[in-house]
RNA sequence: CGCGGGGUGGAGCAGUUGGUAGCUCGUCGGGCUCAUAACCCGGAGGCCGUAGGUUCAAGUCCUGCCCCCGCAA
């Protein structure tokens, strides 16, 4: 079986690997032009685009799809299935059509929750207990295929974005491989989604990362960890910027600080008031510094009960 | 050459108008204690990123280079 493959960033790039591990044929690797990163914005190849490199698969970054710019490559490639992984481009038509058995698409939810960019870190914001990885058949919907094969997993207490991410970056894999075997055999199901529990997790922002102290405790530590290890929570310091890579909540003494408001800090942490309950800061970076643990930060840093977060001077 | 912050004892920081290098933590020794990551006393440990320059004198001023980080993507 002749498998043509999409996909951009590192979540994709498990799913690749292993359909080359498991030895089926795969016809190229499509992912998106490289953009530049890094402070000095060199221009990096995508970690698709690198592993199919590296393991001899042809590699195919059309800046557009709408306008048919693929459709001499499928005639050539003959796919008779395409795989999606965090592609990050609508397919048209003429794409979805092509393959024998259709396109299928791996993604870091549990369908139809969390539809969209970037469900892995909208599960752990949301404080989600449980979330998966889902195989589906694509339409022409936003994730709104029928859906093939499901894995669930749960979040821990402690578990970052970034952790979970990888998490189910493997897991997805293994259940991409699963869902291939079974469309090989002809024994794939097809389950629509339920009309319920539909949500869309919108794609991230430097924005969207700034602590709101008046939320509670518990609600900050998912958002934390949420956004953790992008684009990292932050808040600020005197002016300045200070983000947050780890904390806690904390069993709050009944003070009644405002929100913000630093309650101790030194080698167990910095405690700060929030609007229901107080968090512990464990792990953050200054502007200019390193990312740090708090204690060592308190090293340098005098932090007196009173500090304010969160204020622009 | 996108903008900006920084490289000082093991770690995190301070160091004022250039003139004997300080603080917190850790570490070592001693003491207190039923005990302790707690407390008290004492000690060790720094060619101040690197190469030059200005000066009677440079961590502190000037220049080149290396490295780290924030913003921006």
């Amino acid at each position: 079986m002749k498998i043509l493959f999409f996909g951009t960033p590192d979540f994709a790039a498990p799913c690749l690997a292993a359909l080359l591990d498991a030895g089926y044929e795969v016809v190229g690797a499509v992912s998106q032009p490289d953009k530049p990163q890094g402070r000095s914005m060199k221009l990096m190849p995508t970690p698709v685009k690198a592993l199919a490199e590296s393991r001899g698969v042809p590699v195919f970054q059309p800046d557009r799809l709408k306008e048919g710019q693929l459709r001499e490559t499928l005639e050539q490639l003959q796919p008779d299935l395409c795989v999606v992984v965090a592609y990050g481009k609508i397919l048209p038509d003429y794409i979805l059509d092509f393959p024998k058995y259709g396109c299928i698409n791996v993604h870091g939810s549990l369908l139809p929750r969390w539809r969209g960019a970037a469900p892995i870190q909208w599960a752990v914001l949301a404080g989600d207990k449980i979330t998966g990885v889902t195989t589906m058949h694509m339409d022409r919907g936003l994730d709104t295929g029928d859906i093939i094969d499901v894995q669930t997993t749960e979040i821990g207490a402690h578990e970052t974005a970034g952790e979970l991410f990888d998490r189910l970056a493997a897991m997805g894999a293994r259940l991409l491989c699963d869902t291939v075997a079974k469309i090989a055999a002809g024994v794939a199901t097809r389950t629509p989604q339920p009309a319920e529990g539909a949500c869309y997790a919108s794609m991230l922002s430097r924005d969207m990362a700034v602590i709101d102290w008046n939320r509670s405790a518990d609600a900050l530590d998912c958002f934390v960890r949420g956004m953790n290890p992008w684009p990292v929570a932050y808040t600020t310091l005197n002016g300045a910027p200070v983000k947050i890579f780890a904390c806690e909540p904390v069993a709050c003494d009944g003070k009644t600080e405002l929100p913000g408001t630093v309650l101790s800090a030194g080698g167990d942490g910095i405690v700060v008031s929030c609007g229901h309950g107080a968090l512990r800061i464990t792990e953050l970076q200054a502007q200019g510094g390193k990312r740090m643990p708090a204690s060592v930060y308190c090293n340098g840093h005098k932090l007196p009960a009173g500090t304010r977060f969160g204020e622009w001077a």
